[in-house]
Parts: C-alpha cells; structure tokens; sequence
DNA sequence: ATTACTTCTTAAGGTATCTTAACTTTTATT
DNA sequence: AATAAAAGTTAAGATACCTTAAGAAGTAAT
C-alpha cells in the first residue's frame, strides 16, 4: 500500500480539520501557513500540543492508528495550504511497501524524540526556562505568533508569561 | 541487518545502565525487574521519564539515532535482568529487514502515542488528577513502588504527594 | 475616521505546589 | 534483637504561577 497525497486543501484561519470526537482519518502536511493541535481540559482551557508551520505533519496518531474518537483538535492559525495524508494504514505497518515504512518510522521516531525531550522540559524546568528554551527553538515562530499561543503551548497563562518577559527584559533573575 | 540481542545480564537494584555524557549503544528489555530512566535537572533534582517492568523496552532513542551524548540515566530500581538490544541500526533504518523495521516501527508508534498522553496530562491536569491516572494507569506499579519515584514520575514532591493521598482518603475534594 | 476586536501589559489577591524540618513507620543490616 | 537505613507523614512558611479585572496599544472592520 502506499501513502496517498490524497489533495490539498485550502483553509482560513480559524478553521478546524479535526475535532474531539472524530476518528482522524487524515493526517496535514502544511504547505504553508500554519496549523496547531491543542486540547481542551475540563476547565475549558486550551493547551497547545504543536504548531506546524510549513513543511510540517500534523494528525492525532492514537485516534489513526486505533480507530479511536480523537481527544484533540486541529485548527489553522494562520490561513494555511495543507495537504492530506490518509492515515488508513497506521494500524498495519506490515501493508506497506519497504521504502514507505522507512520514511514515515523516521518521521515517527523524530516526533518521539522531540516528544520525549518536551516531557524532560516540563517536568524540569520552570516557566521561564521553557519561554526561553521555546525561543531558541522556534525563533521564527516566536515573531510569528501571539503570544498566548506560546504561552499555551509552554503551560501556562499569557499574563504570567507577560509577567516573565517583563522581568527577562530588566534582567531581573 | 537483524535486530540484535547480545546478551542478558543481571543488574542490582541501583545499577546504572546508562549515564549523562554517554552515548547510547543498547537499549535495554526488561526479563524481571524493573527499571527506569531519569534525568537529573540544574537543582539536583531527579524526574523519571520512564518505568520499565518486565517486558518493557527502555533506551535513549535520541542518543541512539544521533549518537549524541545522553541527557538521561538509566538505572534498575529492583534487582533486575535484562537483554541487551544493540542500537546500531536506529541511525538508518533503511538498513533493517522489512519484518525488523514493522515490529519496531510498530513499538516506536506506541511509545509515541504514549509520550504525547503524558504530555496532555502534563499541561492539562492537576497533580491529584495525574495521581489518580497513574494509579489507575499503572496498577500494578503502584503497589510495588515507593511513592517518591511515583512522586517522581508524575512531577510533583513526595511530600506533597502525602497531602494529596491524605486528602483522597478523607474524600476532601 | 470610528468602532470594534485582538493582543499585550499591569497589578492585587488567591491557590497549588514546594521547601525545610521533624517525626513515625517500615524495611534492611549487623 | 538491635541498629541503621529507607519510606512515608505532617506541618509551617515560602514561592511560582493563576485568576480576575482593568487599561493600553495595536489591528481589523464598518
């Protein structure tokens, strides 16, 4: 079986290509623009799990591989071009063809590991090591986006994050 | 090329299989035992990444694929045993025969949908909530484990792991 | 140009979680 | 059995981060 670039699509800022409750039968390739997926808590606030600018997969790989109601959206947070991968054969790796498989572990080992070194983050570092680190990560993205995204996506409040630009720029510690 | 197994090997409870600095070389499956990864932050701090009961794979998949230094520890938390699975391989996976490369792609793909649930936990939950999960999570962990390493595992002190299991048992909210 | 909307900041007060330290209980060692 | 070591608890005070609310500044829409 091979991958199918099934078609790309155009989407508006705000639009949603999945939802909590969906089986996400696609994953996003972004061409350009850019997307993010986020959850919900119970609260009702919205944590950021990724952005994917362009060149960049994004999908909800446990609802693909395991047929399973999603428990994430995605959404375009800039007008964005995105291609659609069908994600049919996530459950069965063994379907696919030698040089497809290569391709999409390596994609899929990359992720974990930047997963992996995401937890190491949260679990060990305060807010502002993790501000700091997200703009040495993702310099563009940084004068790209709001900053309550960031600050969704690094955990915690825009007004706190507000509070912790305000002390780096007087170099307070 | 084949996955390797090279030997089995007994470790003691305290042993360290993998340190900071090192580049890894194996990635270790658990016979009997348990053990865990860990890393050590800026205050001296331990945060346990993983717990690796028996049948379980832990590595350092970042060190492996980019033979770069580890940031992590492994250890054995319990007299353990332990095959040995050289990661040679992980830089190209092109090089594995089809069969080899599903089987891992396959647990590759598990232990990412895993990390990116720990991480909608991370951001998402509070500490009492994320100590309810793991319990109902990893059962059978939480009978054999102290709960400082559970304490560990879910970011938080044991100290104030006490308070919350306190607070459960009286049913205060 | 005016209005409305989103982003960003500031500040006061609150809460979750940590630090330190002491003490109790359990488990391991001699 | 006695001692030591590890695990678990409790409590007081501290701190990181949140909540709410208001205002300022920038951007988009009529």
């Amino acid at each position: 079986m091979e991958i199918q670039i099934s078609k790309t699509l155009k989407v508006s800022k705000g639009e949603i290509l999945l939802s909590y409750g969906d089986i996400a039968s696609y994953a996003f390739k972004v061409e350009s623009g850019c997307l993010r997926s986020y959850v919900i808590d119970k609260t009702g606030k919205e944590h950021i799990l990724q952005f994917a600018p362009k060149d960049w997969l994004v999908g909800d790989i446990d609802s693909s591989t395991n047929n399973k109601p999603s428990l994430i959206f995605i959404d375009a947070i800039e007008d964005s071009e995105v291609s659609c991968i069908s994600t049919a054969a996530f459950g069965d790796f063994a379907s696919l063809e030698k040089d497809t498989l290569v391709h999409m572990s390596t994609k899929i080992r990359n992720k974990l590991i930047a997963t992996n070194n995401r937890i190491i983050s949260l679990l060990s570092a305060s807010a502002k090591e993790r501000y700091i680190e997200f703009t040495k990560t993702y310099p563009t993205l940084v004068q790209r986006l709001p900053l309550k995204l960031i600050a969704s996506y690094i955990g915690i409040t825009p007004e706190y994050l507000s509070e912790l630009r305000r002390q780096l720029s007087k170099n307070i510690n």
